[in-house]
DNA sequence: TTATGAGGGAAAGGGG
DNA sequence: CCCCCTTTCCCTCATA
């Protein structure tokens, strides 16, 4: 875990993160194999709610359909190649960038409105974004926003909707949080992390074109992982799997979800 | 103690 | 008008 090839600015802010998520792991290794039930529980009494709803939405959606039709582009979308290293300035323009300016009139049939983890999963493979928003573990969905530049993120969400006020983190975050109800993004209990249903990020893998060709700077992510080699071994869990391990998520922190890969499934998801 | 992040109720906005 | 998906505001709580 010593030599991190990442280009530029990212460095530190990975550095920083890969170091805290090592530090994480190796705190939980040590208490995951008796001690998940009881994490469970315990915040359970929290957020009980949201979290139930999220469950039962899945056990009885087996099947899980994202709600309402997605959107339309196609892969043949300017996905398929990555600016190397565009400057946006200080925040993004006013426009879309350049790399996926093209989407908002590809929603022309189905649903219209672009919905925010179908933006945050673009913002994931932009070069731009990427002091911004980061893979934490692309193979399980899990991502993370970057403290110091998230406002930014946030911003650009804004502009792109067409608000009439200034997005913030704090407002994305409200409407992030609306998505553990609905599951197509769940908390994971790391500062700032975030993990996308799987069904989701299949879909977006797919319509985007990603799942066969990474970036520079998900080559650079997976260099990062590597050292850990769970990290990138994860196979797709299904939906099953998803609401049994991860949705309860909310209480698995990054550690759990990542070294979950390597231990024998829990027999949550029986049905 | 303060800063930052997190959780969520409530209501408004706006497109379909 | 209704529904869905936020957006906006605001308050409380957790934790580093």
């Amino acid at each position: 875990m010593h030599k991190i090839l990442i280009h530029g600015s990212l460095e530190n802010d990975i550095n920083q993160d890969f170091q805290d998520a090592i530090d994480v792991i190796q705190r939980h290794s040590q208490i995951r194999h008796c001690d998940n039930e009881n994490k469970y529980y315990e915040n359970l009494e929290s957020q009980q709610s949201s979290v139930r709803h999220a469950i039962s939405y899945y056990q009885f959606t087996p099947h899980f359909e994202p709600p309402g039709p997605m959107f339309d582009w196609n892969e043949s979308s300017s996905w398929s190649h990555i600016v190397p290293d565009v400057s946006l300035g200080p925040l993004c323009s006013a426009e879309p960038s350049a790399f996926y300016s093209n989407l908002p009139q590809r929603h022309g049939k189905g649903r219209k409105k672009l919905r925010l983890y179908e933006y945050l999963h673009e913002a994931l493979h932009d070069d731009n974004m990427g002091d911004s928003i980061q893979w934490t573990d692309r193979g399980s969905g899990i991502f993370h926003f970057i403290s110091k530049n998230k406002e930014k993120l946030a911003e650009c969400w804004g502009q792109r909707k067409g608000n009439r006020k200034t997005m913030t983190y704090q407002k994305m975050a409200r409407a992030l949080r609306n998505y553990s109800r609905t599951g197509e993004i769940v908390k994971v209990r790391r500062k700032l992390t975030y993990q996308f249903n799987p069904a989701i990020l299949q879909r977006l893998s797919s319509l985007s074109g990603y799942s066969s060709g990474p970036s520079s700077r998900d080559m650079a992510l997976h260099q990062q992982g590597s050292s850990e080699h769970v990290y990138y071994s994860s196979p797709l869990p299904d939906c099953h799997y998803w609401y049994g391990q991860y949705s309860y998520q909310a209480e698995y922190d990054l550690a759990t979800v990542l070294t979950m890969h390597e231990e024998p499934k829990i027999g949550v998801s029986a049905q």
